[in-house]
DNA sequence: ATGACCGGTCGTACCGGA
């Protein structure tokens, strides 16, 4: 079974995008993260077309929005936390399905502009939500796949030039410690977990930046439970898709089950 | 230097992304 995760930057202007790479590619799932539309508009029929079921999740105003499409089925939906959420919390960065036998999960983590920003505090709490959603709600973990953008680079290598983001989002401890938590659940990271001597190894690159000098960062990531975590073959970011016109400005991440 | 971009919005500038 392949599942990715892919930031695709607004699903609608990225639809030809999406028709194109899951032909090439075939894939079994795709956990998507900032659709950047209202669910009547998400590109369902287009999807089915493809082959997929669609679960999605937008609210308006055109940020967040998350889905997952599958062909192998697309059980026991479950969207964001459960029950009336207050706000923030409310914002649409977390749908759940189980397909193909592995409960998946689409994460778009909170971006947190600054260190002394209310939104980084929200960050830094989303990420304890969640790991309390795991432990309460989705309290069997095993056979879970937890993938999307955490807008958390984990390590050092994970970013070009980690010198020049101290002090900045992404890579403060806080923010780390949020995701080693939730690894401290019982996931792996899978694609440090298979490629851990790997440098230069990124899923993000700014529309700003030569893609040539690879000014990257590791912040899309799949965390798999133990039983995932010993039938996956390989992770890969798809580079190639990132380089080509039109692209969202994240390489679609691929866990090869 | 991310060295100068994207997508979205009751827009034709601005916000947010990261």
């Amino acid at each position: 079974m392949r599942v990715v995760s892919w930031n695709i930057n607004s699903i609608t202007s990225r639809l030809d995008r999406v028709r194109e790479w899951c032909e090439a590619n075939e894939p079994d799932v795709v956990a998507f993260q900032e659709t950047k539309t209202v669910d009547a508009r998400f590109p369902t029929d287009a999807l089915a077309e493809l082959g997929y079921e669609s679960a999605a999740w937008g609210a308006p105003g055109g940020y967040n929005g998350v889905a997952i499409i599958s062909r192998v089925g697309l059980d026991n939906v479950a969207i964001g936390f459960p029950g009336q959420q207050p706000a923030p919390f409310n914002e649409p960065r977390l749908v759940a399905a189980t397909c193909g036998g592995v409960r998946i999960h689409s994460v778009y983590g909170p971006h947190g502009r600054d260190l002394d920003d209310a939104h980084y505090q929200f960050k830094l709490a989303f990420f304890e939500r969640l790991r309390l959603h795991l432990i309460e709600v989705e309290a069997a973990a095993d056979d879970t796949l937890i993938v999307g953008d955490f807008n958390v680079a984990p390590a050092d290598v994970d970013v070009y030039r980690p010198e020049r983001r101290v002090g900045r989002t992404h890579v403060s401890p806080p923010e780390r410690a949020a995701i080693a938590a939730l690894v401290d659940l019982g996931f792996t990271d899978m694609q440090r977990h298979l490629r851990p001597d790997e440098t230069g190894m990124f899923t993000y690159w700014s529309y700003r930046s030569k893609l040539a000098n690879n000014h990257g960062l590791r912040i899309d990531l799949a965390l798999a439970s133990h039983s995932v975590r010993d039938q996956v073959a390989t992770v890969w970011a798809d580079i190639a898709e990132r380089m080509r016109s039109g692209a969202s400005d994240h390489a679609p991440l691929v866990v090869d089950l």
